[in-house]
DNA sequence: AAATGACATGACACCGGTGTCAGAATGGGG
DNA sequence: CCCCATTCTGACACCGGTGTCATGTCATTT
């Protein structure tokens, strides 16, 4: 036997029609029991798959769901921040369990970004996973809506646009991490990250923060406040100016466990002692967390299920039933750096 | 108009025959230039995109290629070696570059894999990822090389199998590491990681380190070699039994980073300083490896090369071309940890 | 014995492209 | 003016399944 087997090669042996054995190999209740065993048990013997191009061409449908990574430019492009790679696990996990393929693919901020997955049948429908802002590409998603894509997005929700957003309740992960630091009494607190709305996610994360502490009269000093994006590296920059320009604080929140080991790196080697001098804490709980030096008080966020409700929502999308639950309750975890 | 516009859309709006504007997308040279451009601005109109699946079933071939990847299990399963997350990520660029997608899964080491991405003609060909030994897998394997799938792993070569292996020197790799501990003096020397046949890669780390060693006369003590898997809470379990069995060292040589991790965990929670006490070196120069405290002096692997050198090769193979260059040379980075 | 229905199967159109082949239109050379 | 080569286009089969409709067989009903 030269090349694939096809349904026809089958149907030659079981000396049935081809439609025969498409039917019995989907257990089709019209097909005799016994002819359905012959037919897979040949099918076995020639080791047949269904082919997914002709199946998908006829059922209009491709079982794939695609995932758009986008992500902050770093120095090392292989660099992926944890976070999305635990949500890619979690996400790779949730579509096996109900059958769907997974396609990838990484998006450059700057390059057009290739969301014709569902254009050309590649894809029932797609993902959308990046730190923030999508900000930058509404007039595409506004675009995508109005052809009517399936899609879904992880993060800040954005109230101009009717897209479905996941995420997680930023502003009461701010609020658990300013309460954690008020009842350790360290109140005199910098924040590493953006505190604007380009960032939509960080942006909630320091107004629940800062909400929390407006509400035991204290606020973050605005000079305390320092840019950076979700890199170790932009974390450790931004706290060594902080550091430079002599400004002292006996906390420190991080909008991401990225830019909190970044910001410890910068603290350690400014002979700044954590927790004893600064305490730190996080957001994310990313797996390393637990395993930095010292280990890291973070706002954990439970991947495993986002990832599930982004792939059962957009199912759901998919299917045209109503949407679930879309928001994720963040914990604190308490470790060292706040000890 | 609803649904999705065809080429016989097109055909009718331009005013040709659909075969016409087939050859036009495709820039075929037998089309009239003005006939293409006409074609080519209608089908911007309409938003068109070629069906994928049509396409592909017509042409039998997918431009897709499938990554599984293969994980030691580990408590949280959402937990995803950041080793191969930048594999992952260069290999998602690599593809790109040259025009295929990526379908990703996730594997159980225990489960039954789904290698039919190729012959259901979702992929064609496919690269397999994971630590170590796809020896439980051989006979998979075989059965893949007899269909006549085309597929390479990432790992060590396996002599007796004549499947395609892409990887790194990790003999040379641990050479290196020895070297450098030679250098500082520091030859009182612990191994966490798995010196075994059952772990190829680790192994060959093992063995470059050891007789690398022993040219200089010496060798890595039996009783400390602690076996780990490659992950951070492993390599802390390993290094803890070491450590309260009462065994000294004055060195440690990890098989991974993650173990590193894990390890200088376990050394800083005993009291025990880094690189004062123990210098501790890694392997794979993970991102956040630059960010432990102290920062891990390591083996880097060349995440980015090895995913073009996968992908490259791969599709080498698809296309029946020899095969280049396989093997990737590693390089020391020291930093703090051996300091 | 004829009619009715359940059950099982085959024939065939169809999904949306690609590739082959035949043929029309044009132009230059003899 | 005819012939032939060149350039462009259309008709059509085909990829390998899925779904619909028609057909055939047999047991059951009246």
């Amino acid at each position: 036997m030269k090349g694939k087997a096809t349904s026809f090669d089958i149907a030659h042996y079981a000396g049935v029609s081809q439609s025969t054995v498409s039917r019995a190999l989907r257990n089709s209740p019209l097909v005799n029991e016994e002819t359905r065993k012959k037919v897979h048990e040949i099918a076995k013997e020639l080791n047949y798959k269904v082919d997914k191009n002709a199946s998908n061409l006829r059922t209009q449908q491709s079982n794939t769901i695609a995932l758009l990574l986008f992500e902050d430019p770093t120095k090392d492009d292989s660099q992926i921040n944890p976070f999305f790679l635990a949500m890619l696990g979690s996400i790779t996990r949730a579509c096996a369990n109900v059958g769907y393929d997974l396609l990838i693919s990484f998006q450059q901020s700057s390059k057009d970004w290739h969301a014709d997955y569902e254009d050309s049948h590649r894809a029932d429908g797609i993902i959308l996973l990046g730190y923030g802002d999508f900000i930058d590409y509404q007039e595409k998603l506004d675009k995508l809506m109005v052809q009517g894509t399936k899609f879904v997005c992880w993060g800040a929700k954005v109230e101009q646009s009717p897209r479905l957003s996941i995420s997680c309740d930023n502003y009461h992960g701010g609020q658990l991490a300013a309460e954690h630091l008020i009842n350790l009494k360290r109140t005199n607190c910098a924040f590493i990250g953006d505190a604007s709305e380009h960032s939509p996610e960080f942006f909630a994360r320091f107004n629940g923060f800062n909400d929390e502490f407006k509400k035991h009269g204290l606020e973050i000093d605005s000079r305390k406040i320092a840019n950076a994006i979700s890199t170790d590296d932009s974390g450790f920059h931004a706290t060594k100016s902080l550091i430079s320009n002599n400004i002292k604080f006996d906390a420190l929140f991080a909008a991401s466990d990225l830019i909190a080991i970044g910001a410890i790196s910068a603290l350690t080697q400014a002979g700044i002692k954590v927790p004893e001098d600064v305490a730190v804490i996080g957001f994310d709980d990313i797996p390393i967390a637990s395993f930095t030096t010292p280990p890291l008080t973070t706002v954990h966020q439970n991947t495993s299920k986002a990832g599930e409700m982004l792939v059962t929502n957009l199912l759901r999308l998919i299917h045209e039933q109503d949407i679930e639950e879309n928001l994720l309750i963040p914990e604190l975890i308490i470790r060292a750096s706040t000890r």
